[in-house]
DNA sequence: ATGCATGCAAAGACTTTGCAAATTC
DNA sequence: GAATTTGCAAAGTCTTTGCATGCAT
């Protein structure tokens, strides 16, 4: 089932219909990387077809989050962000906090970890959210010797 | 070295001023339990000095937060929400979905897990972020035997 | 045909900023 | 006294909403 699929099931299962803007925004959310804000999506949009206004995008950028597709990603700041949700397994984040640079990783270690903690204090898990912030080689590489 | 100090010392160090709405904002900020919002705080400040107006209040959260007084925390959404930092130690997020509960923890395993995802990637550590979701105790059997 | 979806623009939520007056050092 | 702060209100960002029209079923 791939995430076009997902989109026609979730509209067809509560009445809703499927529409050539919904398809261009789906197909260019697809094409972007993660942590696309509603402005490059909008951006990505509006070259595919410059009809579309930014209210459509954030209307169902925020319907591929209910449909599973998308998922609004962590933010100290500036505009929301989402990422891919579909056929994309649960990971984490590292980024690096010179050049933003993103990698995503899953930890085994670190997931059982979480099973413990859930344990301790009794929780039942739902899901979870981790992102560490360092400087990536490069970045550290120049830190220590800057313009040589 | 308490939080007033810390916050004199920066001031000063900058040439910045003490001033009587910065010291209420500290009080009030430091009465009030972490994930605290602008607008809670000011509402909190109001009380205590009905003079001071919100944006002091965003200026002075902010510069509480370059004095490392205050942290924001991550969102997804509604508005920026900051907590304690000073003599708090790092600590990461447990909250129920249904409740809104929130336990605070440090888990050993966690941050050495982490130690080594930062190693395999060769990334510089400088911090991290994580957030567990989940349903507390109280919640899950709520949940189990709904009203009876 | 019957609604849902869209585009536009206006409104809303949250935060920052400009400026003259007040305060701190 | 010189310079930072403040309160107010206006402006800015980002997002949502109202409404008439356009579309999908």
């Amino acid at each position: 089932m791939d995430e076009r699929q997902v989109l026609e099931h979730y509209l067809k299962e509560r009445g809703l219909k499927m529409t050539k803007a919904r398809l261009l925004i789906l197909e260019a959310f697809l094409g972007m990387e993660s942590h696309v804000t509603a402005e490059r999506l909008y951006e990505a949009v509006h070259k595919l077809d410059d009809g579309i206004g930014q209210a459509t995008v954030f209307r169902n950028i925020r319907l591929f989050t209910d449909a599973g597709l998308a998922r609004e990603a962590c933010r100290d700041d500036g505009p929301r962000q989402y990422e891919h949700a579909w056929r994309h397994a649960h990971h984490d984040h590292l980024s690096c906090i010179q050049c933003g640079a993103v990698i995503e990783f899953v930890d085994g270690a670190i997931e059982t970890a979480q099973q413990a903690v859930y344990k301790k204090y009794g929780y039942v898990p739902s899901g979870h959210r981790m992102e560490l912030f360092g400087l990536c080689p490069d970045c550290a590489a120049r830190h220590n010797s800057p313009q040589t």
